[in-house]
Formats: C-alpha cells, sequence, structure tokens
DNA sequence: TTGTAGGCGTTATCAG
DNA sequence: CTGATAACGCCTACAA
C-alpha cells in the first residue's frame, strides 16, 4: 500500500504538497497539482484514513450505537442515518448496546476510542445523568428516539406520549370501554411514556385504570404471547387492547386467534411503530405511525450542521405520531 | 484525554511498560503493573484505538459490508456476525454497498483503510475478478453468501440452486406443471442461481421452460407485483409461482388477491429467504429456509479462527437450503 | 523486568 | 506557493 512518502517521491515534491492537494484547502500550482494527481493515480494511492484521523484528530466518520442490529425498527434508523450521512461523503462506524447499560457504555467508549466526529446515540439502559456527563467529553453526541431534559439541543425524539393517547383512544372512539394494555419494558423511556399516554387517554374518558388490564412484557413477540394469555387469565372483560409495539401486537393477535377469538370482531388492538410486516400481519393492523427512518435521517442531518457546517434547512427535533387505522380495530358490538 | 505518557508519569515508568501493562503479552512485575493500573484509573485512561491501530497496524475491528441496513434479510445478517464476534472483545465496523458496484468498492476501501483485521463482504455488484484480485491484498477478505470458485476457503455460501430446486419441486410434487417464475435481479448471483433451480426441477419432470411465465424483477415487494402483473397479461394458465424471496412472494399474493384470485386455491406459492414476516402474512408462506443468521455467525468464526487463531470447531462453508411448508401452497384441483 | 528510541502515515506550523 | 519538521498516541525491537 503506497504511502504519502511514495507520492511525494515520484512526484518530486514534498510530504506537504501531497497532503495539500489531498486536502484541497491550501493553494497548490497546477501543474504540481497535476504531478501530484498523476502520481497518485500511478502508485494506486489510498490515504489511510487512521493515520489520517490521529494526526488531524477528526474521523470524517462518525458513530452509530443502537440497541440490536436486527429487527425493522433498527433497520429503519440505521438506514436513515446511513443515507443522509453517506451522501454527504460520511461513512458511519455502528455498533449495539444490547439495552444493557454495560454495553451501551462499551460501545460508546468504543466510537469515542476511535475518533469519531461525533456519536448518535440509542441507548436505552444509560441514565439521564450519564448522557450529561458524556456530552461534556469532547466527542460531540446526539440522541435519538430519546428525550433527555438537559440536552434538549441534541435530541430526536418521538412524543411516545402522545401516541400512546392516540392509540388509546381510537379504540374509546370507537365504543370501547374495557382496554387491556400490554406494555414494554417500563425502564425503557418510551414504553413507559406509551404507557402514560394510555393512562391519559383512559382519565379523559372517565375510566379508571385497571391494574388486572396491564401487562408488561419485552416488546417482543413471544411477550406479547405471554401478555394476552396473562390478561385472558385475569377473568376480566375486554374487547380493546393497546400494544406497546407492533410485535406484541402480532403475539397477542395469534395467541388470541388460538384461543378461539375472532379478530377483530371479538378484540380490536392496536399496535404501536408501523414497522414493515404491521401491514402483512392478518387482520392489517392499525398501528401508530413511528417514523424512524424520518428520524434516523434528522439525526443525521443535525450532526451535519451542528458539526460539519451544512446548511440543512428543516431541523425538526420532536416528531409527532399519528394513527393509522387498518383492519384490526372496529366498532365495539354486543 | 488522559494519554499513555501521562500515566507513564504518574506511575513513575515509561511508556514501554504501560503499553505492556495495556497489552498483556510482555512480562510486567506485579508492582510496576499495580502502580500502573492505579494510575490509569486515577486518570481515568482510555487507550486510543486509532493510535494503537496506526502504530500496530491492528484494528481489532474486523469491517462487514452489506447491501442494506434495513430489511429483514440484513438484520439477521449482521447480527449474526456481530454476536459472534462481539463476544469474542471485536467490534465490528458496518458499512454499505447498495449492490452498486461502485459504492461497493468504495465501502470495501472504507473498511481497509480504517486499518480491519479482516473485512466481511456481502458483496453483489463487484466481479469475481475483482474479489480476487482484493483477496492479494493484505486486508485478509472472507465473502457471504456468495460463491466465489476460486477463493472457495473465504466463502460462507448458500446453495442457492438447490433451495430452487427444491422451491420447485415442491409444487411439482403438488400435482402442478404449469409453474410460473418471478426471479431476483439476473445479475445478482444468488438470484441467477435459484433460477437455475427452478428450471432443474422443471427439466427433471419433463417440463419445458416456457420463457412467458418467467419475470425478472428487483427482489422488492413492488418488484413482485409488477411481476405477477406481467404474468398475468400473458394469458397464460399457470397454477403455481416460484418466487425469488419473500419479498416478492408477498406483493405478488397481494396482487393477485386484488384480482380476485384465491389463495392457495387458485394459485399456490412458494418464497424463498423465510424471512421474519413469512409466517405474518396471508395464508402463511411456504418458503426456502435461508439460515441468514447462522451464516453470519459462521462468517465470523472463520474470521476467528483464520485471523485470531482461535480454536473454532465446527466450520460450515456451504449452506443447505431447506423446505418449510406452510399455508400458501396446496395440492392442485381441478 | 524495564527503559530508550525509532517509526506507523498524516496533518499542521513554520519559515523561505 | 512550497518545503522542513514537529506533533498525533501508541507499539516494539533493541539495549540495559
Amino acid at each position: 500500500m503506497a504511502t504519502i512518502y511514495q507520492v511525494s517521491e515520484l512526484a518530486k515534491v514534498s510530504l506537504a504538497t501531497v497532503s495539500r492537494v489531498m486536502n484541497g484547502n491550501a493553494k497548490v500550482s497546477d501543474k504540481t497539482r497535476e504531478k501530484v494527481l498523476l502520481a497518485m493515480k500511478e502508485l494506486g494511492y489510498r490515504p489511510n484514513s487512521i493515520a489520517q484521523s490521529l494526526a488531524s484528530s477528526r474521523g470524517n466518520s462518525i458513530g452509530l450505537l443502537v440497541s440490536e442490529l436486527h429487527g425493522a425498527f433498527f433497520g429503519e434508523m440505521m438506514a436513515g442515518v446511513e443515507s443522509e450521512l453517506r451522501s454527504a461523503g460520511k461513512h458511519i462506524i455502528v455498533t449495539t448496546g444490547h439495552s444493557i447499560e454495560e454495553k451501551e457504555k462499551e460501545g460508546i467508549e468504543f466510537l469515542i476510542s476511535r475518533n469519531c466526529d461525533a456519536i448518535i446515540l440509542h441507548v436505552e439502559a444509560v441514565s439521564d445523568e450519564y448522557l450529561e456527563e458524556l456530552s461534556k467529553g469532547k466527542t460531540p453526541i446526539f440522541i435519538i428516539s430519546r428525550y433527555v431534559e438537559n440536552l434538549a439541543e441534541q435530541c430526536i425524539s418521538l412524543d411516545n406520549e402522545l401516541g400512546g393517547y392516540l392509540a388509546t383512544k381510537s379504540l374509546l372512539d370507537l365504543g370501547h370501554t374495557d382496554i387491556a394494555c400490554i406494555a414494554g419494558p417500563q425502564y425503557k423511556f418510551d414504553a413507559k411514556a406509551r404507557f402514560e399516554g394510555y393512562k391519559r387517554a383512559l382519565a379523559e374518558y372517565n375510566i379508571t385504570f385497571n391494574e388486572e388490564l396491564f401487562y408488561s412484557a419485552d416488546f417482543k413477540e413471544t411477550g406479547g404471547s405471554e401478555g394476552i394469555a396473562h390478561l385472558m387469565a385475569q377473568q376480566q372483560e375486554f374487547t380493546g387492547l393497546v400494544c406497546g409495539n407492533d410485535e406484541m401486537a402480532s403475539g397477542a393477535m395469534n395467541f388470541a386467534r388460538e384461543r378461539g377469538l375472532s379478530l377483530p370482531e371479538d378484540l380490536s388492538v392496536v399496535g404501536f411503530d408501523d414497522v414493515i410486516f404491521a401491514r402483512y400481519i392478518h387482520p392489517k393492523l392499525t398501528t401508530i405511525l413511528n417514523p424512524v427512518n424520518e428520524m434516523g435521517r434528522m439525526a443525521a442531518k443535525l450532526v451535519l450542521k451542528q458539526i460539519y457546517q451544512t446548511k440543512e434547512q428543516t431541523i425538526q427535533q420532536v416528531f409527532k405520531p399519528s394513527l393509522i387505522v387498518r383492519e384490526s380495530t372496529q366498532l365495539i358490538h354486543r
């Protein structure tokens, strides 16, 4: 692998000059530039970005930490971030946190130690305080899909509470009054906020929250099945079900059907996120649109603007969810 | 950010000694080690992996190039690679190629320039020759989900031809004789191999391939719709449909149903990949199991074994697909 | 077991 | 506009 030194030799100029034509900032005469370019081509020269990064303490890469690499949710998020950044000539370095505090911290350390120009975080286990502390370090951080009060400028988030509210209200408006809820893990900020929205909607319709119609699961399909199994065992009537995300809604629906319920006649269910398969499941899932891809793009734009001083026009920091009505909910009938 | 130098000062030892305790290779007396460790803790020292990498020309990270960041297929693949590598203490650097030659090459360059210890590639646009050339470079490459004759040792692949064959044969065995095919882009190796399998199965049953029952689309859902629209316009009877992947199968099924066909009575369809949503779509999709996650893990193990000399027992280089029968296919009736 | 010094491939600050 | 030369933070012979 050719180095800058060999290029300088071949072109009969100094190292500095080669560096200059690479970075195109300082002025170089056209003749010299030509010579250098030619030499680079001839040697098949590729700059070593590690060395560049060490010398300049910049990386031209930005770090991205997500909880998981699989799953529709994170896929869309990563894709959003990447496509925006890529078209600005930046590369991303992805790593995972698995929603475990220790791993999240380790992932962050890794990204920082790689000299990323900035890092975009989707973290769930780490505390607000930790993030605030982190933001004082030399690597700028940006937070996606989570709102941290004291770091508002760095956050791209969804109004999850509103989402939970909308989901629940959609059922109330269809005449349902006994509405169960399978929420996500309550240590997760979004899961909790969605659940708050559920309660607010109930309150607004003067329905008192019934602990027996509530279950907290793990955001996975199996969690949805467990959830509804638990709820059905309570011997409490319910005709509506609000789920913390689409995966759990799917699990719950499958289980309910196996138990002989027909959907949506016997049970109206609404999901959350509108991941890609929401429209594949049967009946097609009524759910809350969570614009993760958009949010990913926006996080990228925020980085571009704040770190690389590009002129991004439209920065929207908090996104509003909306209801997507499909076929898994219907008017109550009795 | 503290450097190794400050640590050495505080601990009153030389740079070299600090370096030694970090890497734990050379021998250091317990007393000195203690001092150094203490100093590191006190300064909150974190090694700068960029500098480490430059000095040692190793990265302790391995590069991963995939076509896309979203979608069930790549998600599973990345997750497989990552989990295996992470538990061995290695980090991955992910980037994308978007199935475009230029971008794939750029992504590869990026990973190499980042001093990755090895790179795992899922590339579709780049030629075998290019890969062979690349493999002569100093960064070891591994190829996933593609078989390159001269690089067999570095490949983890699926027998796509067999998959296409199994899919088609499953329909033939159900009595179907007029079987259409919506294949993936024929410049993609896997798409082509699957199509070959389709033809082999037909031949085996003495059915001559009918060009009018073939359509090549883009592996996306919309491609599936286009495909079946095209096929139905041919005025050619067919009762079976083999699709290049599950997404296209889904698109085709939706379109067919909109056109009044009832599934699987009027049309049996089989997909390919068994991505997560295959069992969500209606009727549940009969498809070919593509163990991407396993293959990802295996690629990681291969790297671990060949690059880091760990003792991986079970290396399987070519995977066999298998048929998963669900509800989208049935005996022909007329 | 420990220290010294040269080098990894660039960038950046000076002079010239 | 161009060329030395000192960083960047760490690794690694080679010596001691």
